[in-house]
DNA sequence: AAAGTCTTTTGCCATTTGGCAAAAAAAGAT
DNA sequence: ATCTTTTTTTGCCAAATGGCAAAAGACTTT
């Protein structure tokens, strides 16, 4: 828990009871590898921050194809921007994982009690959407080698624990293409 | 300047006085196509709306090579999120654009009368991020030629009226292969 | 250990895209 | 109108990636 408050408390400041409150608030679970935290068709819309592991959130294309559209990992929240309407993808354990839960009432509980609380989580998510999209941006212009190249860099501890298809999908390229990227990198 | 209003609506609700109060603080502008708005290095701080035409973000690769990170047009804002570090792309008009500007303290009198201003603005500016995270997003799965079917679909007004250059660099190919498909569509 | 399932690698070849330079076309300047 | 400059198209060939299917490897289950 602690480390959640440690990374909210980068974008704002809180005091003791506001701590206490979210700690109240909040559920800890953990989902196993390949189980769904979310799918497509299903409400969600609860908001969860990721304390160990990697989600991935994926989508199926019109050619009937998985595609990872990203990856999420430690220190991450997860939440559905537009509750109201149907969500259309899919949310998995790409690890096993370790998260923070926050169920519909007890986040608005949150929202209605402290004042900043909005503030602050518009802040954090707006900031992680740049990040994905900057990072996101970056693969469309370089060769599937260097997209590669970075994918290692940034997600170190996927490299050899998720399927290759996961990564090959997230990458842009086929699952046969990555295995011969792979072999001539080594 | 009813476009704004009508814009702004759609997120939130505003009173007359509201409404009048962004009209005063708003000043209107033009600018010409290959313009720059923005420039890399120097201080970006003004928040604008696209009243009509396009402008692209671009910045430079460690190649040297121009990239369009995206275009934005009509009805959409530009701003600069992390107001405090040193702006690091180019904003430049794609074609003639009509904008409407908000100066700094302007703005800051809206966030600070308006109770409702900083929510409506960061619904805003979420949603418009999602869609651009998206539509980037799905270029990486696509081979080139989709990527460019999808371009004219979402830009119809671009195609014929920026360089090639331009749309290449932000399919994520170069110009000659661009040139190629484009005549292989026809 | 053996059989079955799923994932990854490999071979073969087609297709796509890139790199470079020259030609052609278009836009701008005098 | 002519010359200049910029942009786009094209040709040629190399490199990268895809498609498909078989083989190899890894993991499960019995």
């Amino acid at each position: 828990m602690e480390k959640l408050i440690e990374y909210i408390l980068q974008f704002g400041n809180l005091n003791k009871q506001q701590i206490e409150l979210i700690s109240k608030n909040a559920t800890e679970t953990q989902l196993h590898k390949d189980e769904y935290f979310a799918e497509a068709g299903k409400t969600f819309n609860r908001v969860a921050f990721v304390l160990e592991g990697v989600l991935r959130i994926c989508y199926y294309n019109n050619k009937g194809e998985e595609i990872t559209k990203y990856f999420i990992e430690e220190n991450n929240f997860v939440a559905n921007p537009y509750q109201n309407e149907t969500f259309t993808e899919y949310i998995q354990a790409a690890t096993d994982c370790k998260l923070i839960v926050f169920y519909p009432q007890q986040w608005s509980q949150l929202s209605n009690t402290i004042l900043e609380w909005d503030t602050i989580i518009n802040k954090i998510f707006h900031h992680a959407l740049m990040k994905k999209m900057d990072r996101r941006s970056s693969l469309v212009s370089e060769d599937a080698t260097t997209r590669y190249l970075k994918f290692i860099e940034k997600f170190p501890s996927l490299t050899n624990r998720v399927p290759l298809s996961y990564i090959a999908s997230y990458l842009g390229i086929t699952q046969s293409s990555l295995s011969r990227i792979r072999k001539n990198i080594v």
